[in-house]
DNA sequence: ATTAGCACTCGGGGAGCAAGAGTGCTAACA
DNA sequence: TGTTAGCACTCTTGCTCCCCGAGTGCTAAT
């Protein structure tokens, strides 16, 4: 593989991504930093296309980047500018500080990106799960009503109302509440299993059986706080983009929730992925490019964007790798090694 | 105005639901119940065109109604059938009972009119102006960290972590609470107002001033409490109809939250709006079925359907109008005059 | 008042054609 | 041997022309 070939197919990339056309032999050769001819470049142009990093729609247009060609430009030819301190400031800005929770953080992020990049947006929250239960209340609020309060070490609160069949007095109450204690503090959200509370909904109801409602309250609450959300933000945006299947787009904005599995299983750093390699992801010419986020060292959650594969990974490989680190930065509460706020100077070796 | 043409008009608008194309005299002089020529329909064609009910899109095409049209065969013309038993089980089955969250209720109700019309749907919370607070509660759940808890007489529960500078004592605490519940519980949603708790964070600061945190978080979840939401579900199935232009499409979902004021001023009463009658709801061939539910007697939000001017009215306006019913009856805890189960048989005279 | 008949109009779809863009190949050149 | 100029070839795109069918409006007959 010629250096010189390798340049031509980074032109290909950039100019069809700028123009969105075919791109022909002569256009590469009247750009700045391309001193060769026309015919020389079709020659080597014919040799990328016989190495699978081009093709051409048909006889007589111009060359278009295979998948394996967006790859190969991905990983080895493109230099993605590290951002200005301008755009830095202004994802902070977007993104909250750190006192923003958790929630509304990674959904800034989703609605920065889509905004900066017109393209759509996932997220997935913060899932707790090495976090810890560090209290569980019930407090009466009306006849056989009660509230169920689930507070978490990282600061996740949920709560659910519960109907009882009879009022409770106040030391049912207090030996439900010291029981559940006893039993839930401390424990890691990971743990909670259905069988550890169908356990518990048999040692409680031994004492008083209309209890068990509140038992099965609380594992519910558990479960909510388990579950990973996935938030598409800006859907539409990829129908306005005539390189994707719309029928394929309305139908991936259906099942969305396909994607999570498949967010699961990404590695740490940003990744590119192409709609043709998936199953599960199946647009047919878009790409995916995630990125997860830790939060006190530990894989959190992703954020990622989904556009065609004509998209200026240049520009939004940046945007998703920065608001990365931010936001794992932020949920750490400033513990990761991350530079606080917008003067990052760990640019990548042009 | 003819009792002819206002079949042939009926007759017109039906078909044209049904087949989506222009439809011609001959079409209509074969439908079973129309007894005259083809000559004579495309004279009365001409009249309600003249009249502006009908209009063709070229010379020798077939007609096509206006939203005038439309308007009289909705409120004059058009007789939906009532509900079988069957459709009103499965819709009960869909948006839940008597134990299912308000919240969820009317979630329930955009995602079974989705799916049952292939249109979008609109929802609004129910807001519990009417409603007074009934508890709140603050609970320390670690260093300087307390939960606030707001429930409602109607059964909202709102929660909000809250930072303060320095711990609270046990004394303090039970001071703050007291002066909270004196002079909160039983006040009324609506009343709450901004100088209200100005004045409380005066009162509450002499004592101790660090506790004003506490007071304005629980004026920001009066505030949330208040705030109605608007949930559009099945935006995407717009964008798959195609007398709708995508990008008014687009920029609706983009913008969804202008519709809260229309819906706001809506009447009582099932209410078809059209695309070109609103300004704030501007998507060209649209219309909107929209009514408004009840809560105790009172209006307490909408739900409704968005699909093209084009969407079958005897399908849906029964749809939302029985799911309006039933929504009112559940949130109201059964005392709304209307019957609680799939039996209704108040059909109107057909 | 209704209907049959007829001439007219207009959009849709296919065929045919010219222009333009881009290629592959060959032959000349450094 | 690698690069370049030239040329013939291919294929899309846009255009025009033309026909067909559907549907109308009008007129005359019933």
């Amino acid at each position: 593989m010629d250096d010189r070939k390798l340049k031509i197919l980074a032109a290909v990339v950039d100019e069809y991504v700028r123009t969105g056309e075919p791109v022909g032999s002569k256009a590469i050769s009247q750009l700045e930093h391309i001193n060769v001819s026309a015919a020389t470049i079709r020659n080597d142009m014919a040799a990328l296309e016989q190495l699978g990093y081009l093709e051409q729609p048909h006889t007589s247009a111009g060359r278009v980047p295979t998948f394996q060609g967006y790859r190969l430009y991905i990983d080895e030819l493109m230099t993605p500018p590290s951002l200005t301190d301008e755009e830095k400031e202004r994802l902070d800005d977007m993104l909250g500080d750190s006192d923003t929770p958790e929630e509304l953080l990674v959904q800034n992020a989703a609605a920065a990106l889509t905004e900066l990049t017109q393209c759509a947006a996932v997220v997935t929250n913060a899932v707790p799960r090495f976090s810890v239960i560090s209290k569980v209340e019930v407090i009466p609020t009306g006849k056989r009503l009660y509230v169920i309060l689930l507070i978490t070490s990282s600061g996740s609160i949920k709560n659910k109302a519960c109907r009882l069949e009879f009022d409770l007095s106040h030391e049912q109450l207090e030996f439900f509440t010291r029981y559940i204690e006893e039993n839930l503090n401390g424990v890691s959200v990971d743990e909670l299993s259905e069988e550890m509370f169908d356990k518990m909904v048999a040692a409680v109801s031994a004492y008083m059986v209309s209890l068990s409602p509140l038992v099965k309250g609380i594992c519910e609450l558990s479960e909510d706080l388990r579950q990973q959300e996935l938030t598409l933000s800006g859907g539409e945006k990829l129908l306005s983009c005539d390189d994707l299947d719309k029928m394929e787009v309305v139908r991936f904005i259906e099942h969305k929730d396909d994607l999570s599995s498949m967010l699961e299983e990404t590695f740490s750093g940003i990744q590119v992925k192409f709609g043709q390699e998936s199953g599960t992801f199946a647009i047919g010419n878009s790409s995916m490019i995630v990125s997860k986020y830790r939060k006190s060292g530990r894989e959190a959650g992703s954020l990622g964007v989904i556009g065609p594969m004509r998209v200026d990974y240049k520009k939004i490989i940046p945007y998703v790798d920065y608001l990365t680190q931010r936001i794992s930065y932020l949920m750490s509460g400033g513990e990761e090694n991350i530079p606080p706020a917008a003067d990052t100077d760990s640019a990548p070796p042009d």
